[in-house]
DNA sequence: GCGTAACCGAGACGGTACGTCACGTCTTACG
DNA sequence: CGTAAGACGTGACGTACCGTCTCGGTTACGC
């Protein structure tokens, strides 16, 4: 029997030092350099407690991550689509990617992922997914409203508002956007997104600064 | 690649059998699978020599696919600006992304980047920002060709360009666009772009598929 | 050796096995061709557990020798002071330097004394001092007992003793004492030691053979 | 053909250089850690030119102590076979084996020889065997005027003398034979050697310092 | 006195072994 | 039974030297 470990009488201490120590250790020295062996060291547990319970340091700051980042990237629904978007969006930004813990944490673990399907897996069910759907229930009740053109691709939405945000996090990784680049991203989308009597001419956003 | 022993005498033969002993290992066990030491034993290459001229299995890779990649993902121009965006990204998408050659090596090596930055640097340098000034370039020329609008953020327009793309490259790894799709997102962008007497009343791009 | 880490749990299997192991390849390549790297393939074992416990392979063959080689050098004590002295280093030279799996072994590990000061020091401690200690300890009680001269210098008759002994091992390496010439050997310094009344005109070991 | 270098050509700059590199690396560093790499650097020379005139470090450091102990070890005749004994044994032990670019560089070259038979025959032709010659032949001389027993063992009285100054030398680095001890030593020897008629009843030199 | 063949410096090359690191598994003793 | 401690086999790391091998350049012999 493979016998898996009973959750009945996993310690609440250990768990909670070990996604600590992996956070910090994230923060201190990048995801690429934390060692299992490390967290075990710092945690003060055994690196058995860690395998008993996670497959790989990737699933390790992958849970930390669900606790620790929730908050900042929920969705809200004020009724001003725009101002939600600005807000989630830049909680993600500012409050996420920008923070030593859990920004260098997050990155790495989309890097992982490269090589490990299981992982890539997790982290889609558990912290992408949620979010994108999140967004997506928002836009599709802004279309109940009438607040967006009822014909308008949702889908190609998210990847114009996100595809760009994620881009710069993972290729020029210390360039994030502005707030005021945040703005003109979300201004262009959403003009595109206007239903038909609203449409402004053209998208405001893709003019340049001046 | 920054080749500091002065490359006199350099062995051709090593240099190709490296390059070309990577791309294959990369695609057969994956980036992150690679390792220094493979790399040697298939190239029948002393690690000495790997390290004399590339500081880890990332430059290396990095060096592979300069060389490999290149054609496929040339700027064209051939006076249609919407023919030659929808030419080079199907080209970074089918030709060098799906490859299996290149595909793994390519977001293997943007996720070492994630704990490395002077490969970072390189792949910036080397891959990312000279294929992002050509397209640059292109869109400049039709700008000054009339056909975008002279106000247009064209870095903006880029990012929403190439943004999407990584973003489902690095993310959604198995699930690249179809061509269908990467022309739904050139449409949505360049109609934004279209000069202000040519503006389509909205852009079509954000239509669903119907 | 000076086991650092708590040897609370240690596997005495696989020392068993890397001290078989190492006296084996001695015996077949020669302490200078034996690598640590071959010690553990032969041994089954990890490089890290063989330098978790030895600082070098210097101090695991000193250990081996340690083990293998106090049975055949052992000082015996029958009353009969010039006996025991044959047949103790008899035993050094029969028993120990030319037996495959220990002579060569011995030699190397003096060699590498020669550059190593810690193993150098632990030779002497665990292997050469003990049998020198014992050996001045036999030569005093034979004082006490009267059978040589109360004035002898005991330290002198040990150089005098296996000076000669070991120079041949080191410095004529294939060529050591026979039976004859070690008694010879003996038979001179014992002579040089009887108590006065029964001094010998002259030490007949300095005559030739004829 | 194997065209073996035209010694004509040799070049003398370069064969004094690398001697005296090769002894300058032994007194700094130490015999065994002196590597083939470091004589060509500090010789400004090109490894090949080592490897095309000696087939190792050892034989490099074998022809450079050739050319610089001899002085102090020659083989004195001033009639007074006791006062040469002394003088030439001291020059090997103050002359040679305490000076620092000689002592380390000839212990390192003996250990050496426990692992390269070449070097061990090298060794004894050019250094060792032609002193125990002269040794040999100073004592048959000494044995011709009458000054020892004809019948003496000269190759044991060789072996007493050298092999504890070798032993010690080997076996207790850095504890060196005293002048006065080397008195003693010889004084035993000598006075076993002595023809009949001036035999001491026993040998003085067993007797302990009082 | 002038080619030309050898030596020379420089250092790249294929190798072997080094000693270290982290992996993921395991064993032991405690609570 | 979960845990802390940590030894274990595995395998890759990046480095150090080995001894061989081109390269051009220089030197000195022999025609």
């Amino acid at each position: 029997m493979p016998q898996e470990p009973n959750p009945q009488r996993r310690s609440e201490k250990s768990r909670t030092a070990i996604i600590e120590a992996a956070l910090e250790l994230c923060a201190e020295h990048g995801y690429g350099h934390v060692t299992v062996e490390a967290i075990a060291a710092r945690a003060k547990v055994s690196k058995k407690t860690i395998y008993r319970w996670w497959p790989s340091k990737g699933a390790v700051v992958l849970d930390a991550l669900d606790e620790t980042v929730n908050p900042a990237i929920a969705f809200p629904d004020t009724g001003d689509l725009r101002a939600d978007l600005e807000a989630q969006m830049w909680g993600l930004l500012h409050g996420v990617m920008t923070e030593p813990r859990t920004g260098r944490a997050l990155t790495g673990l989309i890097a992982d992922t490269q090589h490990d399907p299981d992982l890539a897996r997790s982290l889609n069910d558990d912290l992408i997914r949620p979010r994108a759907d999140e967004a997506r229930a928002r836009l599709t009740k802004a279309k109940t409203d009438g607040q967006i053109d009822p014909d308008a691709d949702l889908d190609l939405a998210l990847e114009l508002l996100y595809g760009p945000v994620y881009y710069r996090l993972l290729l020029h990784q210390g360039d994030l956007h502005t707030r005021a680049e945040l703005g003109k991203l979300i201004d262009h989308v959403l003009s595109a997104l206007a239903p038909e009597g609203k449409a402004l001419a053209r998208s405001p956003a893709l003019d340049q600064d001046h």
